[in-house]
DNA sequence: CTCAGAAATTGACGGCGCGTCATCCATCGC
DNA sequence: GCGATGGATGACGCGCCGTCAATTTCTGAG
């Protein structure tokens, strides 16, 4: 709790920030850290508000200046992570000149991703005891839609073949996680090995894939 | 609802049910019907156990007789739902002679359940507004490792190619759910369709994935 | 420096969902 | 019939929920 923040060096300096902005910011992370704690300790279903407001300095009624829920609090965490790796995902994807490169990069960067945020994946997917859940906030899913505009764009330019794109992004989407999942599962974690695996399954596939009548697919648009 | 089970003859005729018994039975009826009512309405998280007791004609007390929680009203749901499919599922991929057998009756067989069960499998997936949700109940995940256990067969039977079985189990059920999932969100729903592009997406991978070095690949056994 | 107004924090409060348990009733075995 | 027993009932105490009037803290004008 009390090492919650240790930013002295955060603002490093010429920061204009008045009091009152630099609170508002303090307490908003003093919240955040709070909530990873408290997911992580409890899982998301069994965490109450309470619970997080207990691990934080602040009176109830604070914490509802800075979110609605819960489930708000969690979006915030799941968003940060979400725009931390959305970029750099989108980078590999757009200088990729063949399928392979695109698919590839796609699955090393994620699985890396995976392998060293482990707390986050984890933490959130285990929940209950027996029961494994999975929560796709808005920013993760817009980070889907981003994959299948990038796999449009490839097969506009010839980089794929005509094939359906919602559909590969799903596939893509459904490989990473679940893969991904048992890689930090194993006792050795090997994220190359993991996305190896995805990459060398998902590139024959698209290969031999049937192609589909009209290039820009009209798919998942409705 | 009421097509709760498909056996009508079950109870027809010549049941020496004593009265108990047969009350506790259309109570657990009673209670699971309700849930799967309110469940789709509100979503796993929204809903509240008094939200299930009130769709009921039974006080609290009663509820508690039958089951902990919503937890455990869910996972009983779900749970019907596994024991349904597993043994369909299983029954074609044994019969399976090649990894195109396999693989495309694993998927045609779920793309058609996915199709025309939506009730269950929409209901519970769309949860709150904007965040979407996946629980797996330990049922479920049995049939995921019975996945694993009879892809590990078929590669000792030389059916498939000695590879790692625990990722291809991943990917598989992956690849199932995600463009299931995506299936249904269609305007024209066509299960073939979804179970044609997964199946050919994953058979031209399988023929070029890398082998594994032995074939009965302890992966994820620990 | 002072002070009035704005902004943000506080915690007590009414409302409600939780799981329990003493009580009651319907069925069962005789 | 008649006690005994398994199950239904719903009121209860507890804790979480989100709110809001009172209070403290900050800001900027004079």
């Amino acid at each position: 709790m009390e090492t919650a923040l240790a930013k002295p060096a955060v603002v490093t300096r010429a920061e204009p920030l008045g009091k009152r902005e630099q609170t508002k910011l303090q307490n908003r992370e003093l919240i955040l850290a709070a909530a990873r704690q408290v997911f992580a300790e409890l899982g998301f279903g069994a965490t109450t508000v309470r619970d997080i407001i207990r691990a934080t300095p602040l009176a109830s009624g604070t914490f509802y200046n800075y979110f609605k829920s819960k489930e708000e609090v969690y979006q915030a965490i799941q968003d940060d992570v979400a725009l931390a790796i959305r970029p750099r995902l989108r980078e590999e994807r757009i200088k990729a000149k063949t399928v392979e490169e695109f698919i590839s990069s796609t699955f090393r960067t994620f699985m890396d991703f995976v392998a060293d945020d482990q707390v986050n994946f984890r933490t959130i997917r285990h929940t209950a005891d027996t029961t494994r859940v999975r929560l796709d906030t808005p920013e993760v899913i817009a980070g889907f839609e981003e994959l299948r505009e990038d796999i449009e764009k490839a097969i506009n330019e010839g980089v794929f073949p005509p094939i359906d794109a919602d559909f590969l992004m799903a596939a893509i989407v459904g490989v990473a996680f679940e893969v991904g999942e048992r890689m930090i599962l194993r006792e050795r974690r090997d994220p190359a090995a993991a996305a190896t695996f995805a990459t060398a399954l998902l590139l024959g596939g698209i290969r031999t894939l049937p192609h589909v009548a009209h290039p820009a697919a009209r798919t998942g648009t409705a």
